[in-house]
DNA sequence: CCTACTACGCTTTTT
DNA sequence: GCGTAGTAGG
């Protein structure tokens, strides 16, 4: 039973409004998660829903799993089947049981940006581009801005008679939907677009999950583009109960095609709207809110609120400008460490930036002092190039029509197979309407390939061996079994550097992560692993709690919290950016950097700590900025603290290098908290870490196979090896630490 | 076909 | 100032 009566009076009509169409206007710490997870169990015990009718749609796979976890609470009985999805995922799903009808394989591969980069380089190529002037990036933000507006390259080319350019893109766009459906992929924003498509197209399947979705809950509102909206709007069609939560003030995501548009004219779009809004602040104190509101006034186009709260004021935001971004980052380093000894936890703090650049800095103070942290955004795990490799082969097991993959291993580790190669089977390929993997196989039956197919053999020997162990080995075994045949980690261990050697770390935290997904799934499966894995962003790995510092850009702190923040680099042509300042549209653009500002100073609970260098290096030059404009929009009685400067301490001089002993420590630490965290529970090296609970003999259960009995143990360089008489699917040797083997 | 060097692109933000 | 991709030479 859940309790309504700690519900605010517009807290409690949000939760209590079921029926129709309702706008939620949640403010920064409004409690708009807390709204949403009562309305859900309000929906299920007061209303009598099936939860089987009940959706509720966010951005990000780490806050639907908050989600799920709290409604999960709350509900108990049937909560699991109320779907608390992405968007991204909630169309995979729906893709992989209908996408044949409209002409794809329901076993498609989702393309990253990467894989998007490698097709438009061949799309370039094919249409004779000349990539020194009309980049490849560009093609691919046309494209995907013309998908966020659910324009189809036909659609596209209508638009662009007369313009030359234009024209051009539109040749490039047909021709790159073409290389995706002949490679069976979609990128991401296909997988909105086409769901779109379907629904529009097949009136039976929208009508089914238009029965299906009866009650329909929309987190983020704000950040939705044209192509989600349309998506929403058709899934709610028929019953029309949709609540969108958002606030017009945090809508940061303008540049990635979100429409701002969706909730300010939500009223127009359903005229029976009923709109709510959420004002009063549970996050911080007074004096934040007020720095938060008097920033956020001076933008114009947005729905008029004022957060309040009945904290007292509290601390006065810190403001300190540095001489250069050295002494900033020394700074934050030693106040957090003051913060620590007084009492705090270093989870308290987190430092937010603009610019990913920004991080380098503070990474280099941290690690000198000994600082736990952790960084958020760069480069994505799953984007390594170590990571793509094993994954590129996890691919080409599961489903070798995806050519792109199949192309970045066929030489890895060398085989020799090189360049001409490549191209004279893709040739075949081509001609003979079939994938590349297809006319590898057949390579001895192409007669351009000649000699060079007794290379290949070898080659696609072994992905068909691993195809057929792929019906009963798991995810982690396989990995182990693709890194043994192709001696990858050996080759890496070899190289005895410490880059490589946080390749192999990238590596091994790759088969935990299969490990946790065999773990944590009913029906583990490669597709599953592969599709889980090309939908997670860095922003889901962050543990609340965990015992480090946080970095990251402001926009990956959206829908996060912490005591103690500072938001670093606030100069003018850094953050506004100076893209920003000299746009042709600067007075809208300056609007969106306002917003995010706004998002940085409610992410504060207690203590806000802002700062800037009068100096500092962007890409190896020496840029000098003013305090930004944002910093003069707060009134001066909140702010403490002033200009620092002269009495920094020594800082290294221009022309030293980082020294060897940071980058190489950096490597490590990347990605990873550096101390006092708990034992991870899967570890790769040292058997002697490891006791197991069952021996020869014993009764074991495994996940996948059931029961079967102990028959040897072998104790190996990094593991076990066990041997296990499965009762119905014979005997099996496996890796202890990955099996997860329990006693009977 | 492989290796070593050079060039370039990045830096506003990413599901 | 860094990392990757492309190219030229062996």
């Amino acid at each position: 039973m859940a309790t309504y009566d700690t519900l605010n009076a517009q807290q409690y009509e949000a939760v209590t409004t079921t029926e129709g169409a309702l706008l939620i206007i949640a403010g920064a710490g409004s409690g708009k998660t807390r709204v949403l997870t009562h309305r859900t169990a309000y929906l299920i015990e007061e209303k009598g829903i099936n939860p089987y009718n009940i959706m509720a749609i966010t951005f990000t796979n780490k806050a639907a799993s908050e989600m799920r976890e709290r409604i999960d609470n709350m509900v108990g009985f049937g909560a699991e089947s109320i779907w608390v999805t992405t968007f991204h995922s909630t169309c995979v799903r729906i893709l992989r049981r209908f996408a044949d009808h409209i002409g794809f394989d329901t076993s498609f591969t989702i393309y990253d940006a990467d894989d998007q980069k490698q097709v438009m380089k061949e799309v370039c190529k094919r249409l004779e581009i000349d990539t020194k002037i009309y980049k490849e990036k560009m093609f691919l933000n046309v494209i995907s801005s013309a998908k966020d507006n659910l324009t189809d390259p036909t659609e596209f080319a209508l638009n662009a008679t007369g313009d030359y350019a234009r024209q051009r893109q539109a040749q490039v766009y047909r021709e790159y939907q073409a290389v995706l459906k002949k490679n069976n992929a979609m990128d991401f924003d296909d997988l909105i677009m086409k769901t779109v498509e379907l629904f529009k197209s097949d009136v039976e399947v929208l009508d089914y999950y238009q029965e299906r979705f009866k009650y329909i809950m929309v987190d983020e509102y704000q950040d939705t583009n044209t192509a989600q909206f349309e998506l929403i709007r058709l899934l709610a069609g028929k019953y029309g109960n949709l609540c969108v939560v958002g606030d017009d003030d945090q809508s940061i995501y303008k540049f990635r095609g979100a429409n701002i548009r969706n909730i300010l004219n939500f009223e127009q779009y359903f005229p029976q709207a009923k709109v709510i809004k959420l004002e009063q602040n549970y996050r911080s104190t007074q004096n934040i809110l007020d720095a938060a509101n008097s920033v956020i006034a001076h933008n114009v186009g947005r729905k008029q609120k004022v957060l309040w709260t009945d904290q007292a004021a509290g601390e006065k935001i810190h403001f300190k400008q540095f001489d250069t971004a050295y002494d900033e980052a020394e700074y934050v380093a030693a106040d957090i460490e003051k913060q620590v000894r007084a009492g705090g936890s270093y989870s308290d703090s987190a430092v937010l930036y603009r610019t990913n650049a920004q991080s380098r800095m503070f990474e280099e103070r941290f690690i000198a002092e000994n600082i736990p942290y952790k960084l958020v955004g760069g480069v994505n795990f799953y984007a390594r190039k170590e990571i793509k490799d094993i994954l590129a082969y996890l691919k080409t097991i599961d489903n070798a029509k995806d050519d792109l993959a199949v192309k970045r291993i066929i030489n890895i580790p060398k085989r020799g197979i090189g360049a001409t190669t490549i191209n004279k089977v893709q040739t075949y390929a081509d001609g003979n309407e079939m994938s590349f993997y297809d006319a590898a196989k057949i390579a001895d039956e192409i007669p351009t390939v000649g000699r060079s197919a007794a290379k290949i053999a070898p080659f696609v020997t072994f992905i068909q061996t691993m195809r057929s162990k792929a019906n009963f080995l798991s995810v982690p075994e396989l990995i182990q079994n693709i890194i043994q045949d192709t001696g990858y980690v050996r080759e890496l261990e070899a190289e005895n550097t410490p880059e490589a050697d946080a390749r192999v770390e990238n590596i091994d935290e790759l088969i935990s992560k299969a490990v946790t997904y065999e773990e944590s799934t009913e029906v583990p499966t490669l597709s599953g692993f592969l599709e889980e894995v090309a939908l997670v962003a860095d922003i889901d790995e962050v543990v609340e709690g965990s015992e480090y510092v946080v970095l990251m850009t402001l926009h990956s702190a959206k829908g996060l919290e912490f005591p103690n923040v500072y938001l670093a680099g606030l100069e003018d042509g850094l953050f506004p950016s100076y893209m920003t300042i000299t746009s042709d549209n600067a007075d809208e653009e300056m609007e969106e950097e306002r917003r995010l500002c706004y998002v940085g100073i409610t992410r504060a609970m207690k203590r806000l700590t802002i700062t800037s260098a009068k100096m500092r290096m962007v890409r190896g030059e020496t840029m000098y900025s003013k305090v930004s404009r944002f910093v003069s929009e707060i009134p001066v009685d909140l702010l403490s603290g002033t200009v620092a400067t002269g009495k920094s301490i020594p800082r290294p001089s221009q022309t030293e290098k980082t020294s060897p002993y940071v980058n190489a420590a950096k490597q490590i630490l990347r990605e990873k908290p550096i101390v006092k965290v708990p034992v991870k529970a899967f570890s790769t090296n040292a058997t002697d870490q490891m006791t197991l609970s069952y021996r020869e003999g014993d009764r074991v259960h495994h996940i996948k196979f059931g029961e079967g009995t102990v028959t040897q143990i072998i104790a190996g360089g990094r593991d076990y090896e066990v041997t296990v008489d499965f009762d119905r699917f014979g005997t099996k040797k496996m890796f202890a630490s990955f099996a997860k083997l329990k006693k009977v």
